[in-house]
DNA sequence: GTCTATAACGGGATAGAC
DNA sequence: GTCTATCCCGTTATAGAC
């Protein structure tokens, strides 16, 4: 079958891609290294992904995707705000984690396109505030935290899940850490942002 | 005189380029784009500066190392702590909103090449926690503030001044602000991050 | 040391014929 | 879907003028 066919050339683009840009970083990976390897015409590959940029958009769609949708849910479900912003770094963090070109694939697309990159979905997945700001309000109303900008109080929380992994490399080498030690540091970052958090709104 | 002339070709291709590169996005400009606009051949544009992405560390260099000395003294200084993180956040905001390209910038950098990127002078100003780390353990110790580790408490302040001017386009664009606005929204930021970050440490 | 002209290479992207 | 030709762009090299 034609589909069968697609399919299986456009994931195994995507699959040898993927492998490339994680083994060897995404800006020594040429393009014609890719269709080579994936054993697909170099034509091919302009055909179902327009670019480069598009394929490794592409790629981690589906994981931005889901976790994305995880994050609204705990974002948008009616647990109280210490519960939501706990689960909320945690599930963040666990996601980086795994993902650790993530972060500085979204921000490459911000800084390279300004103006279409906030309507590209894997870049709103980063950044949905939601119902999160009214039960901040709410919440300070009732006296039970203290008054905060929810705006800045959301772009904070994000602020100090994301940055250390757009930073990853330059924290790993001045501190003189190897891979695990990085990694842990970054896990032992979830108490530490859960508790500045919630330290300044705590009534 | 001789010198007078190159300084004029290399002043003249600086400004050029500063002013596409902030108007119409870096990867927007090309590099025969910049030599024509400043009226200079391309060859001796490269004779000058060998990369594209070399001349617009030039470009940045003298304003990251003026603000770079200015936020290494604040941390090495024999104020409190409670002054120190006020002064630099206030001090590091002003910078960053002056050239709001830094950002972006050290971070592509870092992305780009992540080996050799933590030796650049531009990035290490961006992490240099030196003295302050110190200071942090001898209040703890002395019970001025609470027990906090020295290296996250420095990613996180880092982090709250940083990530914003990261994804400035995408707030921008999320909240409708015209520039104006999401300047002043930045500028707020100030008080916000010294507030949260002095209520995670105090005693 | 400053500057120009020109050619060429490699990589990403595009268009059209088949 | 495939193949070829072509273009743009960053980069390098060379040869030479002032």
């Amino acid at each position: 079958m034609d589909s069968k066919q697609a399919n299986n050339s456009r994931l195994k683009l995507m699959e040898t891609a993927r492998e490339l840009f994680i083994a060897k970083g995404v800006d020594r990976v040429g393009v014609r290294e890719i269709a080579t390897n994936a054993g697909v015409n170099l034509s091919l590959m302009n055909y179902y992904f327009q670019s480069k940029e598009n394929l490794l958009e592409q790629i981690f769609e589906d994981s931005i995707k889901n976790y994305g949708q995880t994050l609204r849910q705990i974002l948008n479900s009616h647990k109280s705000i210490d519960q939501k912003v706990k689960e909320y770094v945690y599930a963040y963090i666990d996601m980086l984690s795994k993902d650790p070109l993530i972060v500085p694939f979204v921000l490459s697309i911000i800084h390279r396109n300004a103006e279409q990159a906030p309507r590209l979905k894997s870049v709103q997945t980063l950044y949905s505030t939601d119902a999160f700001a009214k039960q901040l309000k709410q919440e300070a109303e009732k006296g039970n935290i203290k008054p905060v900008d929810p705006e800045q109080f959301y772009i904070s929380m994000i602020s100090l899940i994301l940055f250390p992994f757009a930073i990853k490399p330059l924290v790993q080498y001045r501190l003189g850490l190897n891979d695990e030690e990085i990694a842990l540091s970054l896990q032992s970052r979830k108490d530490h942002i859960y508790n500045m958090l919630m330290a300044s709104i705590k009534a």
